[in-house]
DNA sequence: CTGTTAGCGCTTTCAC
DNA sequence: GTGAAAGCGCTAACAG
């Protein structure tokens, strides 16, 4: 089990600071000395103890990237994006390479914080933070001071697909109250979504634009690179509104999660600027799923067809959601979307080659990874402010059509 | 960025060493020291320092798990079972749970080799490698040999997924030309698979089960869970025949995969059995598709078409090509499954709810995972010869019909 | 450019 | 039961 540094350095006739020089190979070491290194190493099959030298050196090449489900290929594709950042590529290098570390905390709040606890002990030099959070106010101050000890003690921290922090010293809650109130002016609802940053356009104009050095992020250094959910949902709802629907029902998400949270308030946006007379109705219209999952879905639209037999329209939480609602339909003996329309969210792979092409809302998840993944390393500037929005795009496909009136 | 165990020690009024004993839990201390150090640990909000104890101790909490593709569910669904198994759940507590590291290979051999290394730098507790491995003579070597080392090294290493390492002195692909061979008189293809195991039968039977302690395994301790890809294959191909196709195309996965290759064995098997007319002209109703991928799909049937215009089904590599294929034929105007029929492999969980809903096999990704996870925690006992064959099933549903005879 | 010298923070005998 | 002390294997100043 042994062969350590000192091991190397005998067979090699140099000290052990030598061999750990030349390994590290970021000092100066002369030539033939480097190659007789080397070949011990290689002789000698050597491999590096990471711990000894985190210890050492105080840091580890560990990246925790913290997922609600990785068995959905939501966060899949994040996850698989932050990690191609890593460098853990085909360069085979011994560089400064990360090692990803994928942990799958099934949405609950304990296990998030176990994870970073876990983390924390590792050293971890970044944590990524990725899919929609818990609106749970304890849930949030815990987490959050936990983050900011953790940026403390130099760990950076990047949160991927959920609203920025709350300030210290602010009530859970309260940013997004004022981004809420704002939400309701902006956007004409022209698929563009004119600014997305303004919706935490405090936040951005609280510090101007680093340039140079990736350098710590302004405030508590914790990064963030959020959705647009909101603004999307309204362009999903418009959509549906401009093709003349009237009996629009929506199946969440879980109560509490901030993305919930969000499309269910970009959908209500819509209807109060398009058809304010459908809002009064709005509840009755509303089926709130328990999961992000199939058969949230499926039980979701039979509950919304007993509620409102002349449904005409149904939106889904996600596009996994989206797909149980269809199946529901099916079986119901609906067709899509001449009977129902459906719509979902996130544009997973398999939505364009569902039967009928799923109208759906894009999220560059993959593009959005790789930007959380190299903030991460520290090899990109930090969006001014520390938050960047990034938008989201209308896909109108084959789900959705004009309602034709089959019965009412 | 401090608070170290000697400052704990401090507040509490004791010795380093006692922290220490009243943290790992496995040691008698006195119930009043115990708990005066418990406040001292959250009054200072002490977090272990892993690399220091991992190095003291010669033992770290990290696990391994090696996908091929994160952003696959299939490595989702086996990647979340496996961390489903360390204990990292709701418990909170701080005893024996390990982290599971979940590392995307992208399917390159030298990526996986990166891997490997970086785990063995940790010093990792277990390695789970999932799915398809290589065929290549050369890495296979490679990666025996560094799995052996790293097992001998105290790291438990399954195989989930893929076949078992070829013993040490044999020839690559030896062992699966025996079971090969075997392979063509087992089965009357009535659906049930009679003996996984006999596919590995020689491996089998090399060892008695051990009882008792999770014991390492015999022969060098790595322990495989294989999937019974060829069975599968095989009892849907027979599915096709007896529907009445004799023009059945198949796009298969990556050329040089162990999944591609024991599939479309099975797929041969099946022709051989019930209509080996038909293998003669194999070749040309088979596509070698690049990737396990949708765009692999869509090129694969177009191809296919050219090749044979009355082509009456098609078998994919897997669910996810299997809906590329679908894609495809739509776009040719072709109906599903009254002009073509078409079937994937894995019954991924969109696959229930595509529609059609698609024919396929189901491998039980989620149980394989677990007992992956389970044994990389030396929670189970490795089953008799390190080597157990999950059974898959044949799931007959709408995307397959007998043939109609839409031209000719 | 290379060797020497101290630790990094924790675990673990070995005494008391 | 608890403390003292000796490292675990590596890195990072310092000297040469």
């Amino acid at each position: 089990m042994a062969v350590t540094l000192a091991d190397v350095a005998t067979r090699a006739g140099v000290s052990a600071a030598t061999v750990s020089r030349v390994l590290s190979g970021n000092y100066p070491v002369a030539g033939a000395t480097r190659t007789r290194v080397m070949r011990a190493v290689e002789e000698l099959q050597y491999v590096v103890n990471g711990p000894a030298s985190a210890l050492a050196a105080a840091t580890s090449d560990l990246v925790g990237v913290l997922v609600n489900d990785i068995a959905d290929p939501f966060f899949g594709i994040i996850a698989s994006a932050v990690q191609g950042e890593m460098g853990t590529g085909v360069q085979g290098g011994s560089g400064g390479q990360k090692l990803a570390v994928v942990c799958n905390t099934g949405g609950s709040t304990e296990s998030e914080l176990t994870y970073l606890t876990h983390l924390q002990r590792q050293r971890a030099a970044a944590v990524v933070l990725t899919g929609s959070g818990v609106e749970d106010e304890k849930h949030g101050a815990a987490l959050a001071t936990r983050l900011r000890r953790l940026a403390a003690g130099g760990t950076r921290i990047v949160l991927c697909g959920r609203p920025p922090l709350a300030p210290p010293g602010q009530k859970e809650g309260q940013e997004s109250q004022e981004a809420r109130e704002r939400g309701q002016d902006h956007g004409q609802g022209q698929g563009q979504e004119q600014d997305p940053e303004r919706a935490h356009g405090r936040e951005a104009a609280r510090t101007p634009p680093d340039e140079g050095e990736p350098a710590p992020a302004p405030g508590d250094g914790i990064v963030t690179i959020a959705f647009d959910n909101r603004g999307g949902s309204r362009r999903l709802t418009e959509h549906l509104l401009s093709l003349g629907h009237r009996s629009i029902g929506y199946v969440t998400g879980p109560a509490d999660r901030t993305t919930t949270r969000d499309r269910l308030e970009g959908h209500r946006l819509a209807l109060r600027a398009g058809a304010p007379e459908l809002l009064a109705q709005a509840e009755q219209f509303t089926v709130h799923g328990g999961a992000y999952d199939r058969s949230s879905g499926y039980d979701g639209a039979l509950e919304l067809l007993r509620r409102v037999p002349d449904l005409t329209a149904v939106l889904a939480a996600n596009d996994t959601v989206a797909l149980g609602i269809c199946a529901a339909l099916r079986d119901q003996g609906l067709r899509i979307p001449e009977d129902v329309s459906v719509a979902g969210f996130d544009d997973l792979p398999f939505s364009a080659d569902a039967s009928p092409t799923l109208t759906t809302v894009r999220i560059p998840l993959h593009d959005a990874g790789a930007r959380a993944g190299r903030l991460a390393l520290g090899r990109e500037t930090p969006p001014p402010g520390g938050v960047a929005t990034v938008r989201t795009e209308l896909m109108a496909r084959g789900s959705t059509a004009p309602p034709s009136g089959r019965r009412a």
